[in-house]
DNA sequence: CGCCTTACTTAGTAACGTGGGC
DNA sequence: GCCCACGTTACTAAGTAAGGCG
């Protein structure tokens, strides 16, 4: 399985693509023919003819299709040596026969027959040979809703179209990110406003936003919500059932015979655009894109298919094997080119970030040369030389990105690496003295993220094991000389001088490979650490997977993965806090009990108050909202039965609250046994809530999600999971099980290192 | 060669849906 | 069995890097 993994990985991506585009198309194009003809019969159920664009989505022949495929491939697979990797895919749960599955289960169990890394690659320098696929599906024309903004006061009559715009503005939340800001609502308005004039057209009464107000508009979204809040199943079903039709007409794609999940499959809709951070963009109305301006990526032989937007066609059609893409189309804020592409589990996806890993893994036995080689020229009398090396220790140690240039007035003011500049840095940032030798970084990452560290360049940790912390800082120091705040710290430096001298190191090395290097380095050395920890075989699962998370923590923090703290995630931590005084208080109050129980006075003793009563009430009004839900027809009888809703939800809260207050407390006057026994209940559970509030606390700045998702070797995780008896699913929820199928099958002894690379 | 284009990976957040505590 | 906090998924913005072009 994954040793067998061979010498393909590399071999696609890298030198072949030259002959590609044009050339290659027309050569590929007659292999293809070639090819179509030998696994004909294998096509035959999926190509009905004309109607082969939906073999993929439309409900008979489809049927007919999918599980004839199961069927050939399930028994194509029993005859290759490994029936074993397949089970704990299917979900941990007794497989289901396939007349028990639907449509997409039965799709999903013929997509997963396919092992991608068992299978024969296509041509070099191609991504396939033949792909097929529907297009994108494009959202629903805009139907306009009759409410009026007013102007001054006065309702103003739009088109559709104006509407439509103001609605963009109208949904966007006062307090959100865009808006609630006073930094960024001025640059949000700005630019929307522009864009309103400019469809609103010079001689529209609308001229000031200041006179603007979107209320009634945004009073009629939100009541939209709660009507939308009161469907009954039978509506959630068919809107998932809808949903599920346009999933199984534009979400999957043939390609070279077995069938691929697409990622993007649904139009970007019109809006307002969110550019992150202080993004000088942001607030522009984004447009609504048309089929027209859409190209489609497929096999001269694959049928065209039809756009399913009336009167409408696609703008360009091609024929290149050697890119993945199957749409792309341009977007007008920035100009850029956006692609619907195959998703995460699909072999595209799978073969490149297996071959990102294995890079990666290569650089272990690369790395002691590398940092030799920076070693040696952070001292060299090359100005480059010494910027390149410094550069890499950046990159290497602080785990920076590579930092390309970037437009301040087209994009937000980010930085990384390259871009650093004299400003982001500053020496002595505790006014220690002159031989202190730490440096405050400070500066806006990708997403406009914060990045703010004081490296102590003296400190063991930089310093100790050829950590060259102290040149480096010497460096710094030169390289800010003489330099105003807005100049670069690496002058000359750009990503493509310092990624061709890495490409010279290492083949097919650049900035970005030491991320994923040292975050996958740094995942295995961590769980490494706590399995040899004594008492570790003791843990249950549960406890490990804590660990296994301590262990991921480390690894965002590395690489400053972080995820703003929602105000609602704030009140609860708050909540957290008071609940945990007010079992501290209750555990004092037991005590007092204790004593006077113990003195023999037990008069006066509090006890519980009446609080079934309070629970009777929250249940009524609860059955009142469910019967409201029922029988609501009109919008004001749902918005009634949601308000119905909450309040009979608060008042259970309340309820909830009067229990938890008084939850120490007998009904009548408790014996000496009951009272301490409660204390040391109550002991417990502070313990038990200190340790859940520090949890969460430590972690509700912390995104563990992306580097798991994009920086960790899975096989990393998968291996630790079988040695220590811990089920896969505890670590990696089923997309990610999905997306990486082909770690799924290492051994347990499994290791991220130099050996791995040269299987493939 | 430096800049622009192209193609793909990485990223946080909003919306969604579900599993496990009551 | 219910419900909601929480994890998962969808969405699309924002990066990197290679290659082409004038």
């Amino acid at each position: 399985m994954a040793d067998d993994s061979s010498s393909d990985d590399d071999l696609p991506l890298g030198q072949l693509k030259k002959p590609a585009a044009v050339s290659s198309s027309a050569a590929a194009a007659s292999k293809k023919r070639a090819i179509k003809e030998e696994s004909s019969d294998d096509d035959a159920p999926i190509k009905p003819k004309k109607k082969a664009k939906t073999s993929n989505g439309k409900a008979k022949p489809d049927k007919v299709t999918s599980s004839a495929k199961v069927k050939k491939e399930k028994n194509g697979k029993s005859s290759d040596k490994k029936p074993a990797a397949k089970k704990p895919t299917n979900n941990g749960k007794a497989a289901k026969s396939l007349k028990q599955m639907d449509k997409a289960e039965k799709i999903s169990h013929a997509m997963q027959a396919y092992l991608w890394w068992n299978a024969d690659n296509p041509p070099a320098g191609c991504q396939w040979v033949k792909m097929e696929h529907a297009g994108v599906s494009f959202p629903e024309a805009y139907t306009p809703h009759g409410v009026k903004m007013l102007y001054d006061g006065q309702p103003v009559d739009l088109t559709p179209i104006e509407e439509e715009a103001a609605t963009f503005f109208a949904a966007m939340d006062p307090d959100g990110m865009h808006l609630g800001n006073p930094k960024t609502a001025p640059i949000f308005i700005k630019n929307f406003f522009a864009d309103f004039r400019a469809i609103l057209g010079k001689y529209h009464i609308i001229k000031d936003f200041k006179k603007c107000d979107f209320e009634p508009i945004r009073r009629y979204l939100n009541e939209q919500k709660i009507i939308r809040k009161a469907i009954t199943d039978e509506e959630r079903k068919m809107n998932k059932d809808s949903k599920n039709e346009t999933m199984f007409k534009f979400g999957y794609s043939l390609v070279d015979g077995h069938i691929e999940k697409v990622g993007n499959y649904n139009m970007e809709p019109p809006g307002a655009f969110r550019g992150r951070g202080e993004h000088p963009k942001m607030g522009k109305l984004k447009q609504r894109v048309e089929p027209e301006q859409v190209m489609i990526n497929l096999s001269e032989c694959a049928p065209v298919p039809r756009c399913s937007v009336p009167g409408h066609a696609w703008g360009d059609l091609r024929h290149d094997p050697t890119v993945q893409w199957l749409c792309q189309w341009k977007e007008n804020i920035n100009n850029q080119v956006k692609y619907m592409q195959l998703a995460a589990q699909s072999s595209f996806k799978g073969k490149s970030d297996r071959s990102k890993y294995n890079k990666a893994a290569k650089l272990c036995g690369n790395i002691d040369k590398i940092r030799a080689d920076y070693k040696k020229n952070l001292k060299s009398k090359s100005m480059e030389a010494r910027q390149i090396a410094t550069a890499m220790w950046v990159i290497d140690r602080l785990a920076l990105r590579v930092g390309g240039e970037k437009d301040t007035d087209e994009e937000a003011d980010t930085v990384g690496c390259c871009s650093l500049r004299v400003e982001h840095l500053k020496f002595d940032p505790n006014g220690e003295g002159a031989d202190n030798k730490e440096i405050e970084l400070e500066f806006l990452g990708k997403d406009s993220m914060l990045f703010k560290q004081t490296i102590d360049f003296g400190s063991a940790l930089y310093t100790e094991n050829h950590g060259m912390g102290e040149q480096v800082y010497e460096n710094f120091k030169l390289f800010c000389k003489k330099k105003k705040q807005s100049d670069d710290v690496f002058s000359d430096l750009t990503p493509s001088v310092l990624n061709a001298h890495l490409k010279g190191i290492m083949e097919g090395l650049t900035a970005k490979v030491f991320r994923t290097y040292n975050a996958s380095k740094t995942l295995q050395e961590e769980l490494l650490k706590t399995e040899k920890a004594a008492g570790w075989a003791r843990l249950t699962a549960a406890e490990k997977v804590t660990e296994y998370n301590n262990a991921n923590r480390e690894v965002a923090i590395l690489c400053n993965h972080q995820r703003s703290v929602s105000k609602a995630q704030e009140t609860q931590l708050e909540s957290l806090g008071g609940k945990l005084q007010t079992l501290k208080d209750q555990k004092k109050t037991l005590k007092k009990m204790l004593k006077r129980l113990n003195e023999g006075n037990d008069k006066g003793l509090p006890t519980k108050k009446d609080e079934a009563k309070a629970v009777e009430k929250a249940n009524k009004a609860l059955e009142k909202a469910k019967e409201m839900k029922e029988k609501a027809k009109t919008n004001e009888e749902k918005i009634a039965a949601t308000e119905m809703d909450e309040k009979a939800k608060a008042l259970k809260k309340e309820a909830g609250e009067l229990k938890f207050n008084q939850a120490h407390l007998w009904e009548k006057v408790p014996s000496k046994d009951q009272v301490s026994k409660k204390i040391s209940n109550w002991t417990e559970k502070i313990a038990k809530m200190e340790m859940n509030i520090k949890h969460k606390d430590d972690n509700k700045e912390v995104s563990l999600g992306t580097s798991k998702l994009n920086y960790m070797d899975p096989r990393i995780s998968v291996a630790w999971c079988k040695r220590n008896e811990v089920p896969i699913e505890k670590i990696f929820s089923k997309t990610m099980r999905d997306k990486f199928n082909w770690a799924m099958a290492v051994p347990s002894d499994w290791e991220f290192n130099e050996s791995i690379a040269k299987q493939g």
